[in-house]
DNA sequence: CATATCATGAGTGTCAACGATTGTCGGATG
DNA sequence: CATCCGACAATCGTTGACACTCATGATATG
């Protein structure tokens, strides 16, 4: 049997995650609105798992900030208002800037800003496709950075913002988005880097957050 | 009606909440060594509690970096190296930086240093009881820190690494762990932010957090 | 008509028992 | 001694059931 050649890929996950992988996609982009609820019956019938496996997936969405707690336990997707999307780019403001000191202290931190220049070639190819390609491009720069980072601590915490990050841009619309993925603004951060000036670094990704929630939440 | 008065509290938790509670407790208390195998039979047994409960507290346990998966799913009590002590103290320190920022750019802040001084009234009625009550109240402090920035998502995102710093200051036995709550550094925090001084409000900050991590890693 | 009471349904919390899969360990066997 | 085999352990995932709580609407009562 001609195993292991179709074999589409290794990656079995356990139901569990991919179940947590498809209700973020479904609440990243919309298809569950903010403020809907959740219903558990009605979720593991969709997904085709029982409900106490979606329980530990849905635990999980809830401690990402994806979904939040009503009275008796009753999930609904988390809304997000102005405010809390400003928090959240404070939060990984402050996350980022702590990668970018840590890269510019390792001594060998040439590799780091190459891959880090690939990142953004990655943007600028994905500039021209489609709005879901660039935001993915874009968050692969800002989790790389965090990586690179090799503190693992601060990649999990990043990640745990990943998803209310991905949210506040479906929120804000796509040409409000748009504005925030400039390859230009991404190459400051990593010149910063690369020149060694943590205090730049620091100052460029603060702007850059603080900028782009101002895009985000912008009344107009 | 003048009941309700002497009610102690409804506060009837569901019981993921009170093994959630529980397992943090056995692992920072020491109980579960690091690196036990954490077996889902025999915790729920113990717990009293059936294996569906338990496995959502355990993915819990798990996001918050208490219990690491090996290979196929199975969970053990994490184990904490110098370098990841380390890590937790930077994040930790941006995060209360961040803190600390936020609340200085709020116009009103007197009633938070008010309650930030009596936080560290606690600690130092605190400092002559066992060594339990003093991190207890020195973790109150830095909470406390977080939750009046107003910032939801950052104080979620201190406490999803309180167990690791509880982690932290276990592994490091007591003596170590005692120098870092003198109530004197927690002091010029918020004289800092008292005086609406960012900048040397963050330094503090970080130089306690990195201070802290030397303490509690150094080898003698 | 207004109010109190009750039945019903939805949804979560929790449990118990089961099957499938996979890794482990102790032997029996050549 | 190496190898294969079988029992065991442990997790993943499922199913089905029951209790509890709350909202809702119907009904009975004044």
């Amino acid at each position: 049997m001609a195993i292991g050649a179709s074999l589409p890929g290794l990656e079995k996950k356990s139901l569990r995650e991919q179940a947590l992988a498809a209700l973020r996609r479904a609440i990243t982009s919309g298809e569950l609105r903010q403020g809907q609820h959740l219903v558990e019956t009605e979720l593991s019938e969709m997904l085709g798992i029982s409900r106490g496996t979606l329980r530990e997936a849905l635990r999980q969405l809830e401690q990402e900030g994806l979904a939040s707690a009503g009275p008796r336990g009753r999930l609904s997707v988390r809304h997000l208002d102005p405010k809390e999307i400003r928090d959240i780019f404070a939060v990984r403001g402050v996350l980022e800037s702590l990668a970018a000191r840590t890269l510019i202290e390792q001594p060998r931190r040439a590799k780091a800003v190459g891959e880090l220049r690939d990142a953004l070639e990655n943007m600028d190819e994905a500039s021209g496709r489609s709005l879901e390609d660039r935001i993915e491009a874009d968050l692969d720069f800002h989790r790389l950075l965090c990586r690179l980072s090799g503190n693992e601590t601060l990649l999990h915490q990043w990640q745990s913002l990943e998803g209310s990050i991905r949210m506040s841009i479906m929120f804000a619309g796509l040409e409000r988005a748009t504005s925030n993925m400039s390859v230009d603004r991404h190459r400051d951060i990593v010149d910063a880097i690369e020149s060694g000036d943590a205090v730049t670094a620091r100052e460029t990704i603060l702007a850059h957050m603080e900028s782009a929630s101002n895009n985000l939440v912008s009344e107009d």
